[in-house]
DNA sequence: TCGAATCCCAACTCGATTGGTCGGGATTAT
DNA sequence: ATAATCCCGACCAATCGAGTTGGGATTCGA
């Protein structure tokens, strides 16, 4: 279980538009190469946080990408949600499809209560937190 | 991020045996058909559960698998560690290698928090936890 | 009006992983 | 012996991850 490049990039392109919340759109090149992130990787994972939402984009000259909230308004979780996909750790969670299995409800309660303490880290951390120099442990 | 066949099989399996424990060794082939798993892909799912030291196999016969430790002493954190691999998150935790970037650091604490929360909610539960009928939440 | 900077997007590659299957061993109780 | 069982390496198809490529469409400034 190991978290995705697209998502590591992603927080980061978003760390990073956060550090300079409220200024002019920061273009795509220069997040990349601040950042290491190849250029055209990380072109795709900007459309996913556009089409979720979390950043807006202005094209021509001077265009580029800016948060589109306040940074306390933008949690992780949002973040990854927008780049992991849907998030569940099991397909059976929502439709509970039955559960014909005797021990398939034990289980299933791990993964429930795993993604519980998933969803709890990361919904608890904002990109404020992460832009103040230490997260309160 | 997905919960893997492998480990959701392996996981239910484990219980099946815990559900059993202290009878006889049950065959791949009953723990296969009562459980609704491919039994060829069951074997090799074993067989990591063996190396791992969780299960001890006896051939022949009347042989089949047990487990190796009382439930108590068996956590879902040690089955899924064994069915799916080192489970660190990102690369970079214990190395710590370098971590140049200015923001690295702090999108990395992020992934270090995940990755006790979920190594806290699995190393919690234990096999006779869930041979219960019910979790306690 | 032209061109450069920028975002937008679909298609492609390439390797690893997942989810299995297959065919044969090696062991052991009866 | 023989049947039941575990053991194991090889194989396979589909999907996913991590990018790359090549071209658009927009917008600002000169």
């Amino acid at each position: 279980m190991r978290i995705s490049s697209r998502c590591e990039y992603g927080l980061r392109a978003m760390v990073y538009l956060a550090g300079r919340s409220g200024a002019d759109p920061v273009s795509l090149s220069t997040i990349a190469s601040d950042e290491g992130i190849p250029m055209a990787f990380l072109e795709r994972i900007m459309a996913r946080l556009r089409d979720a939402g979390l950043v807006v984009a202005t094209r021509g000259v001077s265009g580029g990408y800016r948060l589109s909230r306040a940074t306390a308004e933008i949690s992780v979780a949002d973040v990854v949600a927008a780049l992991e996909g849907p998030l569940s750790l099991v397909g059976c969670l929502p439709d509970d499809h039955g559960c014909d299995r005797s021990d398939g409800c034990a289980s299933r309660q791990v993964w429930r209560r795993l993604d519980e303490a998933i969803s709890d880290a990361l919904t608890g951390i904002t990109l404020s937190d992460l832009t103040m120099e230490a997260v309160t442990r």
